[in-house]
DNA sequence: TTATGACGGTTTGTATACAAACTGTATTCA
DNA sequence: TGAATACAGTTTGTATACAAACCGTCATAA
């Protein structure tokens, strides 16, 4: 039952890393853990390089392993990165999806119905990550896989916030709308059509995060990255 | 003066990668590694993760370590990411390189020049390589970063058979041509200018590597990724 | 002949002891 | 008082011994 602990450790630090149960730059206790899950160091510091290279957690020589963090530069890089990242994911799923795939993302749509319907601010937020991962992986490229992936975690990371603190209505059922949206796309083959709802869907996103932690001036030039030419 | 030893071992590993002088999906040795470098297996493995996390050698549980495959469906994602990639870290690089920046990457540029003119693949392969990479240190995205080294790592090792294989004349002064214009370009912080370049170039590659590797029908509808909606 | 399974050698994975580096405190000297 | 340094305690990094998993070979049986 408890078989690979490995495993376990690495989706426990996930987890506490994305609903910010460990705030970002929060140190990360070796000893402790390794107890904590009965593994020794030697195993333990390979989830933790593993989880750095992924970009849960920062490493230094001679200091102690931490959570990621999220700085004000961190968020800059963010915003010029995701729309169009973000919608290269969802233009390669609905090249490349399986039926089966297409199945699968409409049984974790379904979780994130319920988890909206629920008062449950993590819960929200991570079957909403648990939706995008789903995406990358019917996009099926591993190379754009790692950015996505390190996009992915601090988008969910600084959604806790709106998702912990918004009611159950609105904007809310507005990005369910949005997921739902997306599946008919991918399902249809239609690319085009899914890169636009990803940008759209970026647009809901991004009002949000301004509301909370967005500096103004960010706020400027972010179409540029998505509709070719910028003058 | 042989310092870091770890240091060294990643760097002879990431070289023996690049230049193909350790094939494709070649198996690791630790032992023997172990015993070359005067390292224990225990960093060693360390090195070997980060390797596999940056996308040089890939891992499996209770397999040997083996240098990244670069299979035909490999190629098939590379083509789908890559222009997108190459343009984003080319526009980034002129919004925010520093001068001090531009300078070095004049100096790289010179050693790449003085690579053509030798004979020597490996030289001018991994002078392209470095130039490329000094691109992505100026465009300063931790979130690109990762998709972009990957991308650069197949690059470099598909491109060692063209650099190998031609002549110091025609298509590589095209490729110097590029170079001096991008360096123009981000000195002038000319974002668009800088963006389109890289397309230009990266066709340039596309068309080297059509020569040798590239099949056929994936020709097709490269240009959707760059200039927005396709129709 | 072909499939199945046991066995030994090799390789990968983990625990642990030890070495090296860092951090904070206290002491010294200007 | 304040800067510099030495020291002790803690944490990170490495070596090594041992355990677990894999792989090729051979034997056995259908």
């Amino acid at each position: 039952m408890t078989k690979d602990k490995k495993q376990q450790l690495s989706e426990a630090i996930q987890h506490n890393v994305l609903t910010l149960h460990w705030a970002p730059g929060q140190d990360l206790d070796e000893s402790s853990l390794s107890l904590q899950f009965g593994l020794s160091r030697t195993p333990l510091r390979e989830v933790f390089r593993d989880l750095a290279g992924q970009g849960f957690l920062s490493q230094k020589q001679h200091r102690n392993t931490r959570v990621a963090e999220l700085s004000h530069q961190t968020l800059r890089e963010f915003f010029q990165a995701a729309p169009m990242i973000y919608s290269a994911i969802m233009r390669l799923a609905a090249e490349n999806r399986t039926s089966a795939q297409v199945e699968q993302l409409e049984v974790i749509q379904e979780d994130f119905e319920q988890a909206l319907a629920s008062a449950d601010g993590q819960a929200r937020s991570l079957a909403n990550h648990r939706f995008h991962q789903q995406t990358a992986l019917m996009a099926n490229n591993r190379y754009l896989l790692p950015s996505f992936e390190r996009l992915l975690i601090d988008h969910t990371r600084i959604g806790q916030t709106f998702f912990r603190t918004a009611g159950p209505d609105q904007p809310m059922s507005e990005a369910s709308d949005h997921h739902r949206q997306m599946i008919a796309a991918i399902s249809a083959g239609d690319v085009a059509r899914a890169g636009d709802l990803a940008i759209e869907h970026w647009n809901l996103s991004r009002a949000q995060f301004a509301q909370f932690v967005m500096p103004q001036s960010l706020d400027a030039n972010l179409g540029q990255w998505i509709q070719g030419e910028p003058s």
